[in-house]
DNA sequence: TTGTAAGCGTTATCAT
DNA sequence: ATGATAACGCTTACAA
């Protein structure tokens, strides 16, 4: 059997005090006589007390937590880069010196859904992060209905006044086509990512920003993020557009499916076609020939998420959206 | 401002009766009349009724939450491949029908050791889930000492009586080992994972028992599941062993590692070299030659150590160690 | 500066 | 079958 905790009472008599005074104490009040303060801290040590969690958050009103929301789909599709890891790390990272908790939720039925809204409406927790990558989810909308403050990751395509923190995809990817136009690269297409997921959108706006006012001529082919969708699209592109000397894949995965295709077809990388990925995940370092990619600062994403979340569980008000920047990592393959 | 949740109390009062049966029907307790059931029911509806959580758990003493404690030194080995998502997958998958939610606690620096113990023992979560790699991690002995619940992934180096999940390693290896020897490779080498991690141990020791009564010599490189230890080690194993034909490699990223280390040597795999990996992980079968590997069904381990929490948090016994088949899954390499 | 006491929203033990 | 009522452990006016 599970032995039950000291309580403040006990804490109390131990120190010959109030319970009112060992809660000061506990809870850092400058208005405690050093030497009572002194008392009641041996106490808790003696006792070895911890206040209890649920009897705080029921009178403060606030459960010192944030929940982490993770409808299913997304987590799927980016199922093998790191993301899902370094989001968390990063968010990890900046409650680390917060006493705040973080709680999961997966989205993984239908069903969940329902019940990770009555849980943050329920008041368990104080904010709720949405790791969202199809932008047109209902959930943070819903979540944020409840009067919970909730802050996306990736700009929302609905219709909604949640705050988010974003990469700059699309500047990434533009300046990544302005790159192999730099190389003297005069064909350059794009394997884009889904259309209805913020990235994949933006990526491709940036392409385009790339490619417009070049003289070029935008060479679209559709993927959705993964190897195999790589693979394919560039097979294609080889059929439809054989004089392509350079592709712009909207992640890596993409980009390493695109170069497999080319090394199938008897194309060297890069020197006939140059290639660039997204996202730089540890396989970018790996693949052969090296990836040469847009870089976007995942822990980052969850830092700035916390940090938003933080402000407007203190009834602060944040900027709609952050922005992180992304950079050009230039490796073998472009 | 955000407004507060209707209570028992004014459920009650919207449905003109007291507050002990409603608090019946929200917990479906059966000694209430099918009338005032539907009665209440509608009040709780009406009025989006929703128990609060603090205020439940102060009087139940239970907090319907498990802790997933991932100590940061095991994530970071184990970075590449999807280990930390497929077991959370897992684990919320089997918490769904559950009403338990999941705290997630990473020890990222030495003072959240101290941090983590202490959240437990205030009573905070009802059991804990330590995915620790190194063996000897004191932390789970730690946390079952405060008297919660505390099951491990993979067996404890130390000595501790905390109940653990994991997977035969040591029989995947030595399958792996006895494939190859059946293959008619006659000088099989391993290259070892670090040897205070349990998976580095068995796995090792099952390529001793593969290896053992054979009359082949064992040829052992150690290395530390990293991708670059791989190559470092395969690199080293040629000049040390040129006639070497085979390799198990005790993770599929040093698996990989060795593939470009013999590419790099000018070895064919599979003809000259025979390669095998550990883990499955999606990169196994987009590396050229695609990697025969030994699978270890990660989302199961993460289901178990649920089901064992369970039925601890409910007082019952378990067995102090459940083990999970792992399976070689042939592909080009081997 | 310290103590007293009134809740916070539930569940559970009694009576009825 | 239902309703008072007493906890559960803590914070916080308010009093002293």
């Amino acid at each position: 059997m599970r032995q039950r905790r000291p309580t403040l009472e006990q804490v109390a008599r131990h120190a010959g005090v109030s319970r009112a005074t060992v809660s000061r104490v506990v809870n850092g009040s400058p208005t405690v006589a050093a030497e009572i303060q002194e008392q009641v801290a041996q106490s808790v040590r003696a006792l070895g007390y911890v206040p209890n969690h649920a009897a705080r958050s029921l009178v403060t009103q606030r459960a010192n937590s944030f929940a982490l929301v993770l409808p299913e789909p997304s987590t799927r599709v980016f199922s093998e880069d790191q993301f899902f890891p370094a989001l968390i790390r990063g968010i990890s990272q900046e409650l680390e010196p917060t006493e705040i908790q973080l709680v999961l939720m997966m989205a993984t039925s239908p069903a969940s859904h329902a019940r990770i809204t009555q849980y943050v409406l329920a008041g368990h927790v104080d904010g709720a992060m949405v790791a969202s990558m199809h932008g047109a989810d209902p959930l943070p909308m819903a979540l944020s209905d409840t009067g919970v403050p909730v802050v996306v990751n990736g700009r929302p395509l609905a219709h909604c006044r949640v705050p988010y923190v974003d990469v700059d995809s699309t500047g990434g990817a533009e300046r990544a086509v302005r790159h192999l136009i730099d190389r003297g690269r005069r064909h350059i297409a794009t394997i884009a990512g889904p259309q209805d997921m913020v990235a994949g959108i933006d990526r491709l706006a940036g392409y385009h920003l790339g490619i417009d006012g070049t003289g070029q001529r935008p060479i679209v082919a559709p993927g959705d993020f993964t190897r195999e969708s790589g693979e394919t699209a560039m097979r294609h592109l080889l059929e439809t557009h054989p004089a392509v000397d350079a592709v712009f894949a909207a992640s890596d995965l993409m980009a390493h499916g695109a170069i497999r295709a080319l090394r199938g077809a008897g194309r060297r990388v890069p020197d006939d076609v140059a290639v660039v990925g997204f996202d730089d995940v540890d396989l970018a370092r790996y693949v052969d020939p090296q990836l040469t990619t847009v870089r976007q600062p995942i822990g980052d994403i969850g830092r700035a998420m916390v940090r938003q979340l933080v402000t407007m569980a203190a009834g602060g008000e944040v900027e709609p959206a952050v922005i992180l920047p992304t950079t050009l990592v230039l490796r073998e393959s472009a």
